[in-house]
DNA sequence: GTCCCACGTTACATCGATGTAATGAGTGGC
DNA sequence: GCCACTCATTACATCGATGTAACGTGGGAC
């Protein structure tokens, strides 16, 4: 049977809630009283109950994060950052997974309801506002990317500015026929929206007329649904000078298909990708990407969400974190 | 103020105890008192406290897994599977990164016991036993992948019988000097000893005189240490017919240093994986590997978890999972 | 020597859900 | 019409940790 507070205070001949005191160190404890208690913890192998903590204090120290799907690189490596970031600050995290299932999202709400979750870090894909209704009974929610939101606490990239620097050095060497892989297809991805639109901005910029038979249109942003939709685009298309896929995970399975198709890249075709996921380095070619802090991106969003469990008041806030171009082989000269 | 048993129990004119018995559904209740208890909680919005539940019940519903690194794609599907089987059976799960830090563990175990956890799936890297000392007071343990333990249950592929096939299969067209990348190097990593053993056997078997010369020592599996040892290994040795890397990890940091090299694959050498993560397929060249099921290792790991948690007193149980040679480009004649 | 105060410690109530044992209402048998 | 008996429902205690307020004990001031 596990010890409980009950049986360290016998054991030390105090009471339970001196026991308590010793824990949690706020209330002084005299040091022998204090020393008698400690090695009662020690003898009986004492380990505080959370589920009681967790009711009494109502705080758990787990915070929930929800990604679309773990098993894509940039996902997994916000993950990691985000359970780093959280267990050097004692927090555990509950991880999620909404895909594309909007009932997921109302579990999770609900569960963080239920006080078995602090906060909440939400990574939505295409979220209809409509699903985060943030209520008055929901913990701290903060938001990761961009998001049509005005409401939530939110840690973003840039994603127009990023993609009209991306756009501008696929130019610099006087390519013009720069197409994007991954446009929106109707679904109004809040992603894919904004980064077409850096890339219109730059085109304008430079006087490159806009053609909108260069915006390749791709739901899904994973190597399989890349590598079709890019595939299928040049069965019946010229071959670009340029392609800035709208991820790297596409950007993969677009080399992917060059390489079966005998096109040669950078020499035929200069390629980019969005998220500098660790396996781009090792592509074929390399792969031109951009790049941005993925620890700060989860110290950020843990900083927002402990703020907003001290102070549930303030506004909105907002945090950008910058990015920037890291040149690989891929769109070499 | 959340509403709680009690104020449900008040709207709905009944005690609170029979509010639990309809949410629960194992104790009987009238369809008309259920019928009114449901409307309150539909009024009133109210959602259990978890923690409260956990602490009467001694379960929180929340299970622990555990992985080296979330950000490498094995560990990425690992727990993509994880969280979507336990999901389907109404469990949470919650993410630990071990990393390479024993303390990571102990944490890990004390909070294990600290009952927010009803169970854990620990994927150990180098496990030296020591670290996870199945006691009496630990909720039930299932280990992922291949481990010299004989108490915890465990989840597995052959490591053996696959990489002794793998090196058939490289060997098939006649090549005879296949070199392994990911060998031991001296910590005694159960996976690199167990791989190295089958390839051996398959040597054996092809009355291929072993080659110590032809072991790529790399202790740490991801595409940076594979593409460095590679690298460092062909300055001074000259090329294999084939490669056998321990991780599709490796393999895709080797294809890379290849790459770079101008050293064509599969006509100057061939390549092989281990795990068949999502982004080998898509590898210029694809990468043919050793593939098996992670839903299905994720499933077994469950049901063991779930029938040690109804009956403790069984012995060990080992659950091997099928695996199979995917050929692709990489090892193409 | 009396009074007061500060400090450490204690008893008790509390967080919310649920198992236990007792209560009450209703049914059927004789 | 009484008893036995089922079935739904209730009051109460409980899980373990901790906040609250009361308590005792010591030292210092007068």
């Amino acid at each position: 049977m596990r010890a409980t507070v009950k049986d360290v205070a016998r054991r030390a001949g105090v009471s339970p809630k001196t026991v308590s005191n010793v824990m949690n160190g706020v209330i002084p404890v005299n040091e022998s009283t204090r020393l008698k208690v400690e090695q009662a913890i020690h003898d009986l192998d004492y380990v505080p109950n959370l589920s009681a903590r967790g009711l009494r204090n109502g705080k758990s120290g787990v915070i929930a994060l929800a990604l679309p799907d773990l098993a894509t690189p940039y996902s997994a490596e916000i993950a990691h950052n985000v359970v780093e970031a959280a267990h050097e600050q004692g927090w555990s995290v509950q991880i999620e997974q909404t895909g594309s299932d909007p009932r997921r999202e109302q579990d999770l709400l609900s569960k963080a309801r239920a006080n078995l979750i602090d906060g909440l870090i939400l990574n939505p894909v295409v979220l209809d506002q409509s699903s985060v209704k943030v209520g008055i009974s929901l913990p701290p929610v903060v938001m990761l990317g961009e998001v049509p939101q005005t409401l939530v606490d939110r840690v973003w990239v840039d994603s127009v500015a990023a993609a009209r620097a991306m756009t501008l050095a696929l130019a610099r060497p006087g390519r013009r026929r720069i197409a994007v892989l991954g446009a929106d297809a109707g679904r109004g991805s809040a992603g894919a929206i904004l980064r077409t639109l850096g890339y219109q901005a730059a085109l304008d910029e430079l006087g490159i007329d806009r053609d909108d038979s260069l915006l390749i249109r791709c739901e899904v942003w994973t190597p399989r649904t890349g590598a079709e939709a890019l595939d299928s685009y040049l069965d019946s298309n010229p071959l670009p000078e340029a392609l800035f896929c709208f991820t790297d995970s596409m950007a993969i399975g677009a080399l992917s298909v060059l390489w079966k198709r005998g096109i040669k890249v950078p020499q035929d075709i200069a390629v980019a990708g969005f998220d500098d996921i660790a396996d781009g380095q090792y592509a074929v070619p390399s792969l031109t990407t951009v790049s941005f802090d993925k620890r700060q991106i989860a110290k950020e969003a843990l900083r927002l969400l402990t703020e907003r469990m001290t102070d549930r008041s303030v506004g909105q806030r907002v945090v950008a974190v910058d990015f920037q171009i890291v040149e690989r082989d891929s769109s070499g000269y």
